[in-house]
Parts: C-alpha cells; structure tokens; sequence
RNA sequence: GCCGCCUUAGCUCAGUCGGUUAGAGCGACGCACUCGUAAUGCGUAGGUCAUCGGUUCGAUUCCGAUAGGCGGCUCCA
C-alpha cells in the first residue's frame, strides 16, 4: 500500500523491496494492483505494488521484450529502410521482425550485435507516452506495419498473439529511448510495454540467427525478415543456456546416426525417406519385437495391410476431402486413382467389418506396424522425425461405449508403462477437448471427454487441458516426455472417434440382439518408430542401454595370442543371445578401446596373459571404469542380467 | 511451399581474386610392430569439386536452373 503522488519504483525503494540497480537479481519493473508496469509508473494511495525481478518469468519475458527493442534500434541506425513488424518475447528469447530489402546475412548480425552492444553500455532511458491513434498515425506514419497493428487494435488481435506486445493494452503507448544525458528521443516504437528501466539493465544478450517468417503468421502475406536473439539476467545463466543448445546439437539424431552407422537418406531414394543400415536395424527390430511381446500379453491381435489402396477406401474415410494435399499423388492403375496410405485406420476398419461382429469379441484390438506415406513439404522436412515414409505402431480398439472408461485407463496405463521400459521417465499428458467445428453430437464428446479425463485422473499423470485442441472428430490425449537434456516431445496420442465407424456404418450385435455402433480408439504410442527412434537416440546421446545396443560386447586382446580365447568368450555370450564382437584388427590395444568407446559399446572385454591364467576377463565401461579378473561365469551372468533388466549402465 | 545459406575423397574440412598436376586429418586397404585400459609407424588407393545448362580462349571457381541439405516461416491428420 502506497501513497499518492510517486511512482511504483519509489515507493519499492522505500519499502526496502529489491535492489533496481543493474544486475542479476535487479527489480525492473512492478505489479501495480496485479498489472505489469514500469518502475517509473505513477501510483495511486491504496495501490498495491510488488517487486518483479529480472530472474523470474515475467522479469525475462521484459528483459528480453525491451532487447527486441535494442535490436530494432540497431538495425535501424544501420539500415534507416528497415520497416518494424513486430518484436515480442519468446521461450528463451526474442525476435524482431523487419521489412528489408537485403535479407540478414551472418556478418550483418554480427555488426548489428555491436551495434547493440554500443547502445546497452549507453544506457538509453525507456520512457513510455500514452497517445491517441491520430498521434500515433503521425508519428509512425513511416511504418506502415504498425499502421496496420493500429488499425486491428481491439479487432483481431487478442491477448495471446505476439502482436499484443505492441497493441495489447487498453490504450495505445509509444515507448521513446532517450539519451540518458540530455533526454533527447533517440528511437521510439508502438508498444505496450513493460520495459525495463534503462538498456544498461541488459545483464547479457547474443542474436542467434535469422530467418524468413510471414507478416502475421499467415503464408498469405508478405515475408519479413526475422532476427532471434535471447538475453538473460547473467551471463552465466547464458552460458548455461548456450552449453544447453551445444549438447543438443551434439546430440543431433541425423549426426549420430552417420557416425554410429545407423540410418541414412539416400538422395537417390528421395527427400524424408530413410534406409536403416544394420546396426540401426538391430535397434529397430530390438524395439519392434519387445513392443510386439507386451502387445501380445495385452491381448492385441496383429494384422497387416497393404502400403497402397485405392483413392475411394480414402473419400470414404474423408481423408481425401480434408487431408489430400498432404497425400503422394495419385498412381493410375487400370485406370483407377491409387494411393499411397496416409493412415492405416481406415483398413483397420474393413477387418473389422470383414463379417458380423460379436459384442463378446469386444474390445478388440488391432495391431499393425504399418507403414505410412505422407506428403511433407520440401522444407519441413526434418531427418527421423520429420520423414514422408514412416512406419506407426498403429492399434485401432473397437468397444461398446461402456467399455471405453476402463479400455482408456488401462490403455494409458500401458503407454506410460511401455515408454518407462525404454528409460523415459518423465511424463505430462495433454487433454484436447472439442473445437468450434466438430462431428458428432455435443453428448457424445461430453461422454468421450469425461472417459477421457477419468483415465487421466486414474493414470496420475499430470495433465493440462487444451481447449478446443481436439481433431474435428475426436478429443484425444497426447503423452509427453522430457529426455535427459529437458526437452519435450510429443509421443504417444490416443483418439476417441465417433466419425470413422459411421462412415463405414461398422456394427456389433450387442447381447439383447439389437445392432449396435463400436465406439474407436485410435492409438500410436511411439507415435512412429522413425521418429521414436530419433528420440531415443538423442536421450541416449548415442550411448544406449545395453538391451537396445546393436553392439553390446567388444571383445579386446591385449595381443593378437589373446584372440582365440575371447572367442570362446564370445561364443559363449552368443550362446546367450548377447550380441558381441571381438575385435581382431591389427590395432594396438589402445586404439581398439578409443573405436569402442566412440562406438558407444557398452562393454569392453579386455583379456591378457594374466585374464588367462585366472579364467577371466577384465571390463571396461563407457565411462571408462574398470574391473579386472572377472571370472567368465561372472561376466557373462552380469551382462545378460544387465540385457534381461534393460537397465542402463 | 516461402525466405536465406550451403553442397570439394566414405567423414570433417582447407583451397582456387577464372589458368593447365585440387590438399590435409580421420576412416578404408597393405606392410612392419604384438603392445594392459581413448589414437604405433610407414605406405597405397580414393575426387566428372552435387547435376545440367550458360558466359569465357579456359569454369570446381562467375551466372541460371534442378536435386539434396541446413536455419527460419507456414504446416504436422
């Protein structure tokens, strides 16, 4: 509670609430009865203000709203041509949009950071000035995007948009930055503010790239030219961050896929579709098979379906009215449209409806690998998890609607227990409810919703809901999970949907003999084995749990003496199914480990004269440890444990 | 699909302001070495400088198109 006449940074001061110097822990700005505001904010007696400080969201969400403005400033001082689109926060950033004649090239960023630099260390005021939109027209007569943000202001332009950053507000504010000395303007943009109080309370900021992005997001309008920068409270906090993106980028599934020899995309093959060389192979059928086991105890029965079908199995579906432009062309067979299937449900159907149905077959559940094609657009095309041939551990449940409730708990259940055997542990579910255009009836999705949120509630998952987020013909849940570095990716989704078994008018006769219509479950749990496969191996970096290895043994001797006795070892293992090499190459010793180790082989089994005599081995693991004199019965009991556990070592 | 950048040996990358024999490291192969926990030494092979077309006396180098890749945007049933 304040007095009259002063401002939200004064009256913080005076309450002893922060430090609003520059620096880490700085307050840069206020909650003034619950709103963002600047500290030079005027108050009212009775106001309640609180500290915000730099480190805290909304603290970095100003931060790097006021370095967006820096940028702009920048980029203007060096090209006066450049017109402002707009330039709000971002997770982990900023970006600023511009119109410019020459696109960004990575020297103009690096002049513009200078630029930048310069205007930190001035320490240029942000002064903010409520303007009526004659005013605001006149002055930014020269900037005819933030002409047109004017002119949607209170139209189309909601709180959420990016675009609120700079008309978000109830009134239309202009923030000028003046020179420190003389209070001159020395640049000013439309926006909605809150801004830190001075440049000087950059603590650190770098711009990270450019790119192409479309005037209000639409491919409609005209492209602009985007520069991403991030900004952070302390320096070493931006380090962090960019340590962070460093591993990402080691990471990469498309590098380690070259150098462990996994996969690749041929460019005779085409664009997005993926060959899988041996050792990847091994992964995949090692995937494969364990999913293809707790399937089966789960009481899934397997089918296959042809890659290609006729273009009316697809008008039936509706596939071909909604989704046609992300369908291969058509094949002209005899005359008649072929397509490439985008999807396996719709011949998960006709098997279903291949004869009468009993309500005592149901649940049932079909299971495919089936392998699917869809037209990505050339540039969005992004290595395994991105392809246009991909495989999908695909099940369709047909139930009668009393069976959905506990078919869908049990089904999540299984999801998250079958992702927790891969070693992903970290789980947030999605709920997407019903949008503005749906099929159906309104019950109906309140029925499926509610069975959907009771599995949720049962799983223990946590979950939020995206309203309004749901297909147009089911409201489904989308499972999560964060890999080791804490980034997230969409797995695992599960659909109620009303719509497919009318279209094909699908029954079961249902014990009092009427017919009755199965309610359908669409489910993928790795989504796609592709691209599971590329999370998996970015969560790993590489280094996979010995159970999914596609080498799981090296065998070393110290000389070339030693070779036959490892290959007894080796055989040994084999007789095991452990999967296991010995490496006779003229190599020194040394350099076989260095091989191994970049392999990512979870074991080495080292033998010499002295393992010999003993009737041992010594081990070396990845995190280059060692156990000497391992008696063999010992060795091979503590690998095939490790394998039977699919523990990670 | 749109904007920008890129493509030289299996991989990572030098290089050529347009000039005749395009280099290195790793990898592969061969020979010697027989070694106790992340690179032994020597040698050999490997390139239509992405493809096609244009400019030029001459193009890997400049220009254009195509393909593929990378970063964004849009999209992701």
């Amino acid at each position: 509670m304040v007095e009259a006449g002063t401002t939200a940074g004064a009256a913080l001061a005076e309450a002893g609430l922060g430090e609003q110097q520059p620096g880490e822990h700085a307050v840069i700005a206020a909650r003034v009865n619950g709103q963002l505001r600047d500290l030079a904010c005027p108050v009212e007696a009775g106001d309640v203000v609180e500290p915000v400080e730099i480190g805290s969201a909304d603290g970095r969400a100003i931060l790097r709203h006021s370095t967006a403005h820096v940028l702009a400033q920048a980029v203007q001082d060096i090209n006066p041509q450049a017109k402002l689109g707009i330039g709000p926060p971002v997770e982990a950033g900023f970006y600023y949009d511009f119109d410019v004649d020459q696109p960004f090239e990575p020297d103009a960023l690096k002049a513009i950071e200078a630029r930048m630099r310069q205007i930190v260390k001035q320490g240029q005021r942000f002064s903010r000035r409520v303007v009526s939109e004659g005013e605001a027209r006149s002055e930014l007569a020269g900037e005819p995007y933030k002409l047109e943000l004017i002119g949607l202001k209170g139209g189309t332009v909601s709180a959420d948009d990016d675009e609120s950053v700079e008309v978000g507000g109830s009134e239309l504010t202009i923030y000028d930055n003046l020179n420190p000395g003389t209070g001159e303007v020395i640049w000013k943009d439309l926006c909605r503010g809150p801004h830190l109080p001075t440049t000087r309370f950059i603590p650190a900021f770098k711009l990270m790239r450019s790119g192409g992005a479309y005037w209000r997001g639409s491919e409609k309008n005209p492209q602009l030219q985007r520069i991403y920068g991030t900004a952070w409270e302390s320096r070493s906090l931006q380090d962090e961050y960019l340590a962070m993106l460093a591993e990402a980028e080691r990471r990469d599934h498309r590098k380690l896929g070259a150098e462990l020899d996994l996969f690749s995309f041929p460019t005779e093959i085409g664009s997005g579709l993926p060959v899988f060389h041996p050792k990847g192979g091994i992964i995949r059928r090692v995937m494969e098979d364990y999913s293809r086991r707790r399937h089966e105890e789960a009481g899934y029965q397997f089918v296959n379906t042809p890659h290609i079908t006729k273009g009316e199995l697809f008008e039936r579906s509706g596939h071909l009215g909604f989704y046609k432009e992300s369908m291969f062309s058509p094949m002209d067979i005899d005359g008649v449209d072929y397509y490439a299937k985008p999807m396996n449900c719709p011949m998960h159907v006709l098997i279903y409806s291949s004869r009468g149905r009993s309500y005592r077959e149901l649940p049932l559940r079909l299971f495919e690998f089936g392998t699917v094609y869809r037209y990505e657009k050339s540039g969005v095309v992004h290595g395994l998890t991105r392809a246009r041939g991909f495989t999908q551990d695909d099940s369709h449940i047909f139930c009668s609607p009393e069976q959905l409730a506990p078919e869908l708990a049990s089904l999540l259940d299984f999801v998250v227990g079958l992702l927790r055997d891969f070693g992903l542990t970290d789980f947030e579910a999605e709920l997407s409810t019903r949008p503005e255009k749906y099929v159906g009836t309104p019950e109906e999705w309140a029925e499926a919703e509610a069975a959907l949120k009771s599995a949720l509630d049962k799983s223990g998952l946590p979950y939020t809901v995206a309203e309004g987020e749901g297909a147009f013909y089911a409201p489904k849940i989308d499972v999560h999970v964060k890999d080791a570095i804490g980034r997230r990716w969409q797995l695992s989704t599960l659909q109620v949907d009303f719509q497919e078994p009318g279209r094909f008018g699908i029954e079961y006769q249902a014990a009092d003999g009427t017919r009755q219509r199965p309610y359908m479950i669409h489910r993928a749990l790795f989504g796609s084995i592709e691209r599971f496969f590329g999370i998996l191996l970015e969560h790993y970096a590489g280094a996979f749990p010995p159970w999914l290895a596609p080498v799981q043994v090296v065998g070393i001797p110290i000389a070339d003496a030693h070779v036959p006795y490892l290959d007894k070892v080796a055989s040994l293992l084999r007789e095991r199914g452990i999967r296991v090499e010995v490496d006779a190459s003229d190599d020194r010793m040394q350099k076989k480990i260095r091989s191994a180790q970049r392999q990512k082989v979870p074991y080495m089994l080292i033998a010499g004269d002295e393992d010999i005599a003993a009737d041992a081995v010594s081990f070396r693991y990845r995190d280059g440890t060692q156990k000497n004199g391992v008696s063999i019965e010992q060795a091979i009991d503590e690998i095939v444990t490790a394998v039977r556990e699919r523990v990670q070592v």
